[in-house]
DNA sequence: TCGCCATATTCTAATTTAACGATATGGAAA
DNA sequence: TTTCCATATCGTTAAATTAGAATATGGCGA
């Protein structure tokens, strides 16, 4: 049960839930997400942490760099909602704008921290 | 979004999740539902309205008594989430419990208001 | 080694959520 | 009409959630 409200907690935030939807897209590191969504640095971090402990999301290192992706099917209810969510959410607005700013979204042109 | 944080919101909290598996067995009024949870009766309508709003759960009167019972498919997530749900959780202690004690709760042997 | 850079963590304030008791509503039965 | 009964709503309180700024961590490059 506790797996399960995890799960369903950590998709009921909009940030959280336009972090999958980009992640369906390729794998990003804290920066570009936090860029892309107009969020604080410890924000886009807290919310991947919130992810990851739902196992919805898992990271791997590369150099100063954490990217994160969908995690590959371990957790029951995890690895259901992230098929289901590929359905899902694609006429949103919200999301539609998401896609369209994603591929100039790089790591190397980001600003001020 | 804001329909689908909605149902994710729904499926966020134990006992609300607890009410959808109960009523995949039968129709139940509140008074049922607070029974089997050991909820106020307050707190049981107030959950209700927050599955109803979801369009998770739908109502109809029967004299005294406001039945409950899962939605049929209207709203996207939520239809998909209720067939999800049918296979998820029923190996959940809680979950197994409320199934053994569903058939003995019976609205016309419920004691104190 | 020293100083960045990306990320994680901590702190604090504001908002939301969940619970119960108490009260209001509305219909059925007397 | 008056009284009950099941349910809904209100009021209050405690706990959880979210956000950003500030700080800590840890690794790469000079």
């Amino acid at each position: 049960m506790k797996t399960f409200i995890r799960a369903m907690k950590a998709l009921s935030d909009p940030n959280r839930v336009k972090m999958v939807k980009m992640l369906q897209i390729k794998p990003l590191c804290v920066c570009e997400i936090k860029e892309a969504l107009g969020i604080a640095q410890s924000t886009a971090s807290k919310h991947l942490k919130i992810l990851e402990d739902a196992e919805l999301v898992e990271s791997y290192k590369d150099g100063l760099w954490v990217n994160y992706s969908l995690s590959k099917g371990d957790s029951p209810y995890a690895s259901d909602m992230i098929e289901n969510m590929k359905n899902w959410l694609n006429d949103e607005t919200d999301i539609k704008e998401l896609m369209e700013i994603l591929p100039g979204i790089d790591r190397h042109s980001i600003v001020g921290k």
